[in-house]
DNA sequence: ATATTGCAAATTGGATCCAAAAAACAGATG
DNA sequence: CATCTGTTTTTTGGATCCAATTTGCAATAT
């Protein structure tokens, strides 16, 4: 039998739909932190009852994304800039052990399409679309490193700094310098050097860091409270 | 005034009660990996509707402890080799991490808590008890490192490999290499020597790694299916 | 004016109810 | 006997309803 099958064990339900939906937003910044979000706006929004949008905002909070207290409601996670240190030491540690894993089975095909990625990237004109872009060409390299768990956590990770990462994109010298770093990572990766890829992006990693730990402490400063 | 406030906006929901005693008991292996988790048999466990059961495996399911199928209930999940093997390379790379960070401003209080926790293990009888032990001891040896995330992330890969860890204490030679580990990264710890701390807890992870991933390959081969 | 109290509105957590899907079963058919 | 088919039972996902709690506001007292 030929069928185009797709399991639909697998659909999604309306409480996926509403996870996804709410974690992109949120990622993306386009919900701002602090933000609460009411259970009943979600709801009509989606056309359902409370009960899939509580399950999604469950599956929020146990990501980080969302800080939950209860009969509150559930508000958009803040970070501190120490957390956001944080995890981007925490990115600076993974991520180049899984590209050295990655490097050793990349096909030249996965190359070329973080090539792609990359060449899209210094080129996009429209800021709003660098964030997805520097996290496809990443995930790109990433991907065939045979490390599922570690891609996961990893995902996580970015999930919650990516609105900060974004931030840094635009409002500092980030993009410009982002772009270098790519050509390095991605020059060194078609030249299967593990060490030397694993070593940029390490920098590149900590490098924005710092740049986003500066612009934070001064912006935090002068208006005493979180923007992004 | 001076009353014994707890926050009473912090207290558990009867979804977190319900998380929290799937969760220990999933990662303890007081339920088989396979088993199915049925929605009404839990309420009626803890006397409640199915509503705080479905958000409790839903979060289950976020960790990763449990997978679900739509319609068909939630499974307790289980690891393939290859991802035990990479959850414990992953703990490798983590753990003396966070060791390193922690030996810089680890008090001498929580250094005898963590030796108490290792003479314990050590003459510990009930094999059932020295998971607990030894996960104690660990933590305790990390607590202080300023790493919330990290701990968290560490958290996390544990109890999805946990029941696989006891197995190997118990099932294997495990238990008395632990110990002697164990008081060798204790002393290390002592004289703050954090980089033989650091590589002394990744050769105690791999080397659990390597003697488990053994054991089931053994186990697996005769058994077919897995039984921790 | 400021702080305090009492009450109404809004919001959440949970219980109950209902429809959709899967699993179990029984009878029919080869 | 094995297999297929239709039906019943079980179980899940979601809607609706209810009680507990917080929040906003007005009235009152200081």
């Amino acid at each position: 039998m030929k069928v185009n099958a797709t399991d639909i064990g697998q659909m999604a339900s309306a409480s996926d739909v509403i996870f996804d939906a709410l974690r992109e937003a949120i990622a993306r910044g386009d919900v701002k932190e602090g933000q609460v979000l009411r259970q009943d706006h979600i709801a009509r929004m989606f056309n359902v009852s409370r009960i899939p949008v509580r399950e999604a905002l469950t599956r929020l909070e146990e990501q980080g994304l969302v800080s939950t207290q209860r009969y509150r409601g559930a508000v958009v996670a803040s970070l501190s800039i120490d957390e956001v240190r944080e995890i981007f030491e925490f990115r600076a540690l993974l991520e180049p052990e899984v590209l050295r894993h990655s490097i050793a089975r990349i096909s030249d095909e996965a190359l070329a399409e973080a090539a792609t990625y990359a060449e899209a990237f210094g080129t996009e004109h429209d800021s709003a679309k660098w964030g997805d872009l520097n996290r496809q060409f990443h995930y790109t390299l990433y991907r065939e490193a045979g490390r599922p768990y570690y891609l996961q956590t990893i995902s996580a990770a970015l999930d919650r700094v990516d609105r900060y990462l974004r931030a840094q994109l635009v409002l500092t010298d980030g993009m410009e310098r982002a772009r270098r770093e790519h050509e390095g990572i991605l020059r060194a990766c078609v030249a299967r050097d593990a060490d030397l890829a694993a070593e940029l992006t390490r920098a590149h990693i900590l490098g924005a860091s710092q740049s986003l730990v500066a612009f934070l402490e001064r912006t935090r400063k002068e208006n005493g409270e979180a923007l992004v």
